[in-house]
DNA sequence: GAAATATGAATGAACG
DNA sequence: CGTTCATTCATATTTC
């Protein structure tokens, strides 16, 4: 049985770089990675945070099974319509809480394209942990440089695209 | 004078006909719809507001598991009745992390980007390059400026001590 | 209007 | 694996 939990009150969280890899493997086909694949993976993913193969693998996990589909369509959390209120403003561009990974966007040359391959004496640093921010689905990039979700007032409404729909991460909401 | 901008609803507000119905359904049913109730009970709603699936599965979601957190501290024993009352509710003990404006104005901030340290001659990795926003109001960092009285489990997390473990029953999580 | 609170939403982790 | 739980974040709402 295991039915044991640590301290648990620490969740990992990602960072974005850590994401960022994530997303590129999940995005190349390789579905649910193998063991030995977590492993690698995971080796490479400490070097921008702290992780376990067990967070590598049940990321990989919710990824593919939330990823099943958008039964959505029609509105979803939007406004409620029936009362007062009427405003079909389509100006809610608020970027949700992304991650100003777009900043540095280099090629993947030497990126970081082999997961598995850097073998330096790469030391696991701290300051690769940042902030959390949970999310950022794959589509989703191309806002400037953005600095916290909260900052909003701070940035206030920079020139972001508003042609991104507000609504499209609404995949399946896991049940 | 920054932060301005007006509100635009983003998130899905049940009319008082929709929460009727919701809480009704919660009061009889075991807890958390099937995906199929899930989907009568939006249609059902959907004549009351604009509403989606997601928007109800969320709703029972959290609604049982608010309804799951009385007090903790009142000497009662298990006294997990969770039905119709969530009014008043102190949900939780944590603290708001409040954002103080003066935050957020930190334009360069002392605790800025000491993120370089190791120069890594062969292999640059730009992802490194993770900058803090100046608001950074996650449960890591920023212990001096943020300090509230309840910053005490933001210190800790998961960074570089590993007294934790952060699974216990983790070997084989199987492939 | 800012702070406090209520609550919808996202997601890591756990269970069967 | 599919589903559910728990925790946290973001925002709507209420209060002062």
């Amino acid at each position: 049985s295991i039915g044991h939990k640590m301290t648990a009150r620490q969740r990992w969280t990602p960072t974005p770089v850590q994401l960022q890899i994530l997303e590129r493997i999940f995005d190349q086909g390789t579905g649910t990675p193998s063991k030995q694949k977590i492993k690698e993976i995971t080796e490479e993913l400490s070097q921008h945070g702290e992780i376990a193969e067990q967070n590598v693998y049940n990321w990989f996990q919710n990824r593919r099974a939330r990823s099943k589909r958008k039964q959505q369509g029609g509105g979803s959390s939007g406004n409620n319509n029936g009362e007062s209120e009427v405003e079909t403003e389509v100006e809610a561009l608020n970027e949700k809480r992304v991650r100003p990974e777009s900043l540095l966007s280099l090629p993947d040359g030497n990126n970081n394209n082999n997961v598995l391959g850097t073998t330096t004496t790469t030391t696991p640093r701290p300051e690769d942990l940042c902030f959390q921010s949970p999310e950022m689905s794959s589509d989703l990039h191309l806002l400037g440089v953005l600095a916290n979700p909260r900052d909003e007032h701070l940035v206030g409404k920079m020139g972001l695209s508003e042609s991104y729909n507000l609504y499209d991460h609404v995949e399946d909401y896991g049940m």
